[in-house]
DNA sequence: TATGAATGAGGGTTCATTCAT
DNA sequence: TATGAATGAACCCTCATTCAT
């Protein structure tokens, strides 16, 4: 209440903490879901007594809310932040970010899936408003493409979810350093989306042959 | 005791009760996932006490397994049985069947997702062959196709898991009675996978049109 | 449902435990408090696990809630079953009763006032309630008595509870088996209640004055 | 390090310190009970951090024997610093005093009564030495008056215990504001003590004798 | 004197499951 | 086939207390 009583050397040890509960917990979510997971093994993880724990989250579900919410918050920073080619399409430039991303942080994205239903209301409320801030860009770029004649989109919100879903289910099954480089897969993925809303002739598609 | 104790009156009453096992299970582990639903809940539901339950599923564990394993054999077996005009193209004829059938059983294509990691290795192993046999429909439509030249496909593979990801997705956001039909659902997945796969030039897409 | 599947021998071993239950919990809520005991100290006692006490009483405080609403409840009927010569003036048959019944069930009386504010609001009103009742009793009969000329008391509602703490204290310090037998308590405080509220005549009170 | 490192500021801090986590420790064990009250929630209301309370009291359990041995004490010395009229009558003093005393100190008085089991042995001896010496002086004036003729006691312990019970239950029921003044509490309670004690003169207590 | 982090123990409660009846 | 009682393990979380800073 009077100020910095406390050395910075302790909150350090705090922050680092946190930062291991965070890393331990996302871990053991992604691998076992977040109600078979159990304070003692993240704390096993994290090399600290249970009751510690709530020296950095008051719940159980505040690991799981603020997991969810920086990992939507940091995929929107990583957006704004990405650099590309200024000349690259902006659909290619999605796609291209959104694999990456996803494929970097794949723990992230599966729970930001698998656990929505183990969110309280307001806490899903949060990340589906960020979820849906993200699907935006995407429709974005399809409503203005397709103003401009280069897309077909008959219906930009469902093409906007057909093309996360494609895009998302990747890491479900692309594992790092079989048969197909990332760089691969993010080619073949362009190429079908592209072709998914290219106009249906005459097509402007000759960049890809 | 005296051999054939038990009337037939009663083994049918066991069935029933079996049914309404699945069909409680079913929906809890769908709406709060496999681990949060208790067999006190299920037992509830049906109106019955936990311990009624072990009559019916030696395990919790086996109630999930029976779940997901009939719902596979169901996929194939409705595959199998599904009905359409013989000159339709055999890839309208799977897209139109998935989308079907996974609005019509959201609740077991979701935890047919959702619930993979909850299996036993065992299970586990039995329900993904069961869904690479599903897969392997699609694999060969697209490589009959692509041979034929009515497709260009670079990588089966990677397309059937980024159509399957595309459509398996639709059940997470379509709502009945909304502003889209269940029809105008499947035509609009259908032209977007259509051009995702088609010859670059000179399309064959004109029966959209 | 379908009426009597369980064999009186299980229910009735059910019945035994919680009645050891109960038991167990007034003996430890008396020594130590209800705060202060544990589940798995009750448990102990009952020779059962901590689990199984959960088959009887639904929460720890429904055991407090039950062993005080059945004490209030028990003593009401005592009361309404005591037998005592009908000469007998209606204020000894209280204060002997009441002396009686509390030297009997001294850990009962001692959580009935002890354990008040550990009652949830809604329990605690229901006891409070029956308390009202008891105390209605004396009340009547101060009110009669006075009526009548036979006593003499300015506030019948106050005297009540001079009365009742009075009585109610004796089993903080009563002991069996020590220096007064349960008589002579009761002889001793029947002549000073009855001093406390009876007419004043030629009264030596003139100090006062 | 250097000596007398703590400056007189710092001191008095913690002398304020200590005395509000009596305060708030006091309101607190009187509304919820020992047992049942958090060193958090005491350290909550000093607004300060839990392990500061420490730095005040060595455990939890000081800070109740500070409470009740102090209150003791506080007691003995405000009757020794009493004023009453020196006309008037010992008894009465005794009881107006202990009235107005123990309405000005509720919770003093109710942690008081509740907490004597949640004292350790040594301090259960100390406080209860107190009690005892604080009784011995109603003994006493019972012992003096009877002798002189003034009170017909039969047996001074068991009257001083009744009488202090009744005087004690005062403020369980009694609110500051409701239908009486204090000043008639004390006058009612008054006239049924000394009645109580009155010598017998032609009472209609012959159903005993 | 106060802090924030940690401990070690234990709190009430729930769980899947077993089993005699 | 269904019940009610019980188990044994585990659940999330809170506790009084310690201690380096």
């Amino acid at each position: 209440m009077v100020g910095t009583a406390t050395k910075p050397q302790t909150r350090a040890k705090g922050q680092e903490t946190a930062r291991r509960v965070r890393k331990a917990a996302l871990k053991r979510f992604a691998a076992s879901g977040y109600a078979a997971v159990s304070m003692r093994e993240i704390a096993d993880d994290v090399g600290v007594r249970p009751g510690a724990l709530y020296n950095h989250f008051p719940t159980k579900q505040d690991i799981l809310k603020d997991l969810m919410l920086s990992h939507m918050s940091d995929l929107m920073s990583a957006w704004g932040a990405a650099h590309f080619p200024p000349e690259m399409d902006p659909l290619e430039q999605f796609v291209r970010f959104h694999i990456r991303y996803h494929l970097e942080r794949t723990d992230e994205v599966f729970i930001s899936y698998m656990e929505l239903r183990n969110l309280e209301p307001d806490n899903f409320a949060a990340v589906e408003a960020e979820r849906r801030r993200y699907e935006t860009i995407l429709t974005g770029i399809l409503d203005k493409g397709t103003a401009a004649g280069r897309y077909a989109v008959e219906n930009p919100k469902v093409a906007t979810r057909a093309i996360i879903a494609m895009l998302t289910g990747i890491p479900t099954w692309y594992r790092e350093g079989g048969r197909l480089s990332e760089q691969e897969i993010e080619d073949l993925y362009l190429t079908m989306v592209r072709k998914a809303i290219a106009p249906t002739q005459a097509h402007s598609q000759t960049e890809i042959g």
